[in-house]
Order: C-alpha cells, then structure tokens, then sequence
RNA sequence: GAUCCCGUAGCUCAGCGGUAGAGCAUUUGACUUUUAAUCAAAGGGCCGAUGGUUCGAGACCAUCCGGGAUCACCA
C-alpha cells in the first residue's frame, strides 16, 4: 500500500535488510512457548522462582528502555505484557537488539525474576526476531499510580483509523479485546444453552430467491449462471419455520442478516441475529425462557445479574416485567387507546406530538405512539406483549382478544432485543395477512413483506404449534459490554471506501 | 437523506490573517535493574482535496472527500 515511505519506514526496511546481512531471518517460522504472560505474573513468587528458571514467552514489543549495555522492554501477547530485561553478555545477540523496534514480535527465552523496584519480569538469556514490523505502531504508554489506576498517554484513538485498521486498534488499546472476547463468551453460552436443550444449530440460505421474515429494505445481487436477481436476507424466520414444518422441533441459527438502510450507532448493514424455533410451545413460554437465557448470559459474563449501562443500573435477573403495549402507553401518556377508532387514535397522536405519516391503521399508530413515546422509558428488562394485529402479520392472534396478537418484544435500557411470537401457522389467515402486506406493498411501502408461496405451501402441508424468537446479538453485546456505538462491538464496521 | 462538529508530523494535540509548533515516537551520543527511564543534540509536514477572497490563507468563503454526533428509517 505505501509507494512513498516516510523516514520511519525506511529505517525499518534498512533494519530489515542489516538482519539479513547478520544472517538473521526475520520472518523464522515458529517458537515455543512455554508461558503467557498472565500466567507468570499471577504465579510467580520468590518461593516458586525455582519453577521459573526456564521460560519462553513471545509477544510484541511495546516499550523499550535502552541504557547502553543493558535494556528494558515491555512484549504484550494475547493474555497481556511482561517485561523482558536484555543484557549483554547474558544474550549472544545484544547488539542485534539495536535493530528491534516497538511493534516487532520477539521470542525470550530465559528466567524469571523481580527487578530493584518489584516488578516480575523475564532475565533474557536468548532473544529471537520473530516478525520485523516495517510499519509503526501508534505509541501509547500507560502509567499506574499506587492506587492502581491506569493513564493512557497519547492513546490511538482516532476513530476511523480505530476502524479502519482494527489489527492495529486491538494491538494498542486493550480494552478493545475484552469486549470482543465478552462477546465470542455471549454467543458461546447461548449456543451452549440451545445445545442442551437438545434445539439443532442449523444454517438456512443467505441468498434468497424471496426475502421475507421481517420489515425492511434488502440488499439485491445476481447469480451469473441462473440469471436472476437474488436478495440478501434480511431475516432467517420464514427458512427455519419450514425445518419446523419438516419435523425438526426445536431449531436455531446465529447468522448474518443484511439490511439496506441508514447506519447510525445502533446499525450496521450486515449484523448478527439470532432465531430460534421450537415446536409446541407458545410466547409465554418463550418469555420464560429468554429471561433465563439473559441472566444465565449475564452471570457467565458478569459473574452477576445486575449490571451498568451508562448512566443506568439494570437488573438481568428473571423474571422480567410484563406489560401489555396499550398499558405501557397509559403509563407513559396518561392516554387509553383501548378500542379507539382510526379518527380518535389519529387525534390522540396529534394531541402527543407524535408524527403518524403513512400510518394508515389503529394498530400502525398505537406501535408509533408506543416507540415514541413508551419505548424510551422502559429501562429495565420488560416485556411489551398484546401488539397490535396489523403491524404483526406472522404472529398468532391472541386467544383472548381478536383484535392483538401473541407476541413480545423485550426492551431494556430504552431499545428493543428481542421480538417473539406464538408463530401464526393457520395457513389461510397467513395468507390474508401476507396479502394484506402486499397491498401495502403496492402502495408504497417498500418494507412491506412479500408473498412467497413456497412458505405459504409448507403451512399448508402443516405447521406445530411453534414459539418463535429473535435476538439482535450486536446490541446485546453492547448491552453487556457497556458500549454505545455497534461500531465498537463489530470488528470490522462497514466504512466507506476511501479514496 | 437532513443538521451540527472535526480533518495540522507515525500517534495525541496547539496554532484561527503575517517565516509551520509541542509532547511521545524516530536518529546520533552518554548510561549494566529501567518503567511516560533520564541527559544532550538532530531529522521529520502538498496543514484532507479543489477553487476563491487577500499584498499575504493552516486559519476566511464555496464545493468536494473522509469521519463523528444528533435526527429520520430500522434490529
């Protein structure tokens, strides 16, 4: 990438070439390892020093402390840093060390001690060049004080190149990794928590002839030997219902939904979502079981069930509230819209300042005063059920009650993580409510749903009764790792193209 | 898509009409238990891009490119 080299890579690329003419490979194909860093400093002790008389660690430099015939420097791996203490005589190789830099990956070999001031380090009596680095790293020096409390000098915080160049943001900053090894933990203990109750991971198409299963804009791309269009999915519900239709009776999937819409804090076009399915149960069961799968997540990654979101303290511990959508507006407007007309709830909207454009439903515009103007408050997990028909076109109608429908959805901390149904199965109601999507289709609604037919057949051929569940798995993380933009929950955000 | 803020050395930032600056990093020298190591010296920049205003622009104006935040849409 870099035609034009600054002086600093240029001195490298020389370093580079003088270990060659040492007859040092720079690139040298593997070490052994015998410790981590983490796993000296928690166990050694002036009693132990026996057991430590021969280790070798390997990591990349990230501080150096050269003082003539004698240096410091600091290796990092992916546990955390250990200081290595080079001197010469001890090491063959003490005036190739001239030549190492900070962000050059090196293997130590030698015995543990504790310097002058108490720090645990490594005496080299052998220093290897693992990986020349011919690109500068970001410096950032961190400080602690007696108390214990860290300071970042000139941390690399620029949140593009952060981005852009995760390698390097995961190199400097540490705490990135946690948050990227809480969430590998999250999606393990959920995978983990499906498994033993015996549901099958399973993977259903991402390209798709049709999309459907949620209410958004799709990505649309072309296979060159069938010649025809193929949509991104941007849900894996209407696939998975069909193993439940096959005979599977409990079946999940953690995957890649794709959506074309804006990006912002809380969305990126490609995130992780996950879905599951399990035959003759209904959503109070699945209420059930989500709050026991959030606390169980919590506790194996917080190692308790109550936890601090910015400014807020949120209890994970089940069982969460419940509350039906029209009471949840009561509580926050003051205003019942229980069996209103189309003019009275336009009206009351209005009077509530909240903008019901395209709205054309009872049901359209009680889902848009609840996200205005409930939605925000409801800080501790709670569940929302009783939606509305008409913005709920694959969920059961409520046994009680015609006029809503069985389904949650889980807010926590003001936003929505999970969206659940007693999955709609009776096939003609199914397609009255997919026609009735279509017409708001032909209307305008670009993220109204299709018809597909082949879903439509397989109700048909006969569908158990099924409790149906997703999760957004990218907000979840940022949940549990206290982070508020997805973008520092993915590795890789979608960015654009530079020029 | 709209509004506001930002873009200066490898990193973090100052400079806001008058000869491009600091700390860290880098280079040279000193230093065999340092830890933001220290001490002395040096190098390093198309000031995001293109136009304009001006005797003079890093700074002011316009457009564009990239990023962030808020809003709209959604998960």
């Amino acid at each position: 990438m870099p035609q034009e080299l600054n002086d600093l890579e240029r001195r490298r690329r020389e370093e580079l070439q003088h270990l060659r003419e040492l007859g040092v490979n720079p690139y040298p194909y593997s070490f052994d390892k015998t410790h981590d860093s983490t796993a000296i400093l928690s166990t050694f002790t002036d009693e132990t020093a026996e057991n430590f008389k021969n280790v070798a660690v390997a990591g990349r430099i990230m501080a150096i402390r050269r003082m003539g015939k004698a240096s410091f420097c600091h290796i990092q791996d992916a546990q955390g840093r250990i200081q290595v203490y080079l001197r010469t005589g001890d090491i063959p190789n003490y005036d190739d060390f001239k030549l190492y830099d900070i962000g050059d990956i090196v293997g130590v070999k030698g015995y543990v001690f504790r310097t002058k001031v108490g720090e645990i380090s490594v005496h080299a009596t052998e220093l290897v060049m693992l990986c020349k680095s011919l690109s500068p790293i970001p410096i950032a020096k961190e400080v602690e004080d007696e108390a214990g409390n860290k300071t970042m000098y000139d941390a690399f915080q620029d949140k593009e190149l952060r981005y852009r160049q995760r390698y390097t943001d995961l190199v400097v900053n540490p705490q990135v990794r946690e948050v990227f090894v809480k969430r590998s933990r999250i999606i393990s203990t959920m995978r983990r928590y499906f498994d033993e109750r015996g549901w099958l991971e399973v993977e259903t198409p991402v390209l798709q002839p049709l999309y459907g299963g949620a209410s958004a804009r799709p990505f649309i791309t072309h296979h060159n030997t069938l010649d025809m269009e193929l949509y991104l999915r941007i849900a894996d519900e209407l696939y998975l219902k069909r193993l439940i239709v096959g005979g599977f009776e409990g079946v999940y999937e953690i995957s890649k939904d794709f959506r074309n819409e804006g990006m912002d804090r809380t969305h990126n076009p490609e995130f992780t979502m996950m879905e599951i399915y399990v035959a003759y149960k209904d959503v109070y069961w699945m209420m059930e079981m989500v709050e026991n799968l959030l606390e169980t997540i919590t506790r194996e990654v917080h190692g308790g069930t109550e936890i601090t979101v910015g400014e807020q303290q949120i209890s994970m511990k089940a069982p969460f509230r419940r509350v039906t959508m029209l009471d949840a507006i009561k509580e926050h407007t003051g205003k019942d819209l229980r069996g209103v007309s189309l003019e009275e709830a336009k009206a009351i909207a209005k009077e509530l300042h909240v903008d019901i454009d395209g709205k054309t439903s009872v049901g359209a515009i009680i889902g848009e005063i609840f996200g205005t103007k409930a939605e925000p408050n409801l800080i501790q997990p709670t569940y929302v059920i009783d939606h509305p028909l008409e913005v709920s076109p694959l969920a059961k109608t409520h046994r009680s009650d015609p006029s809503v429908t069985e389904r949650f959805e889980l807010f926590i901390n003001g936003a929505e993580f999970g969206n659940a149904y007693s999955e709609l199965n009776d096939p003609i109601d199914q397609r009255e409510r997919l026609e009735a999507q279509s017409r708001q289709r032909a209307g305008g609604d670009e993220e109204a749903m299709t018809l597909d037919e082949d879903f439509l057949h397989a109700l048909e051929i006969g569908m158990p009764p099924t409790a149906g569940l997703g999760i957004g798995i990218d907000r979840l993380v940022m949940l549990l790792t206290n982070q508020d933009s997805i973008r520092d929950v993915l590795f890789f955000p979608q960015m654009r193209r530079l020029e």
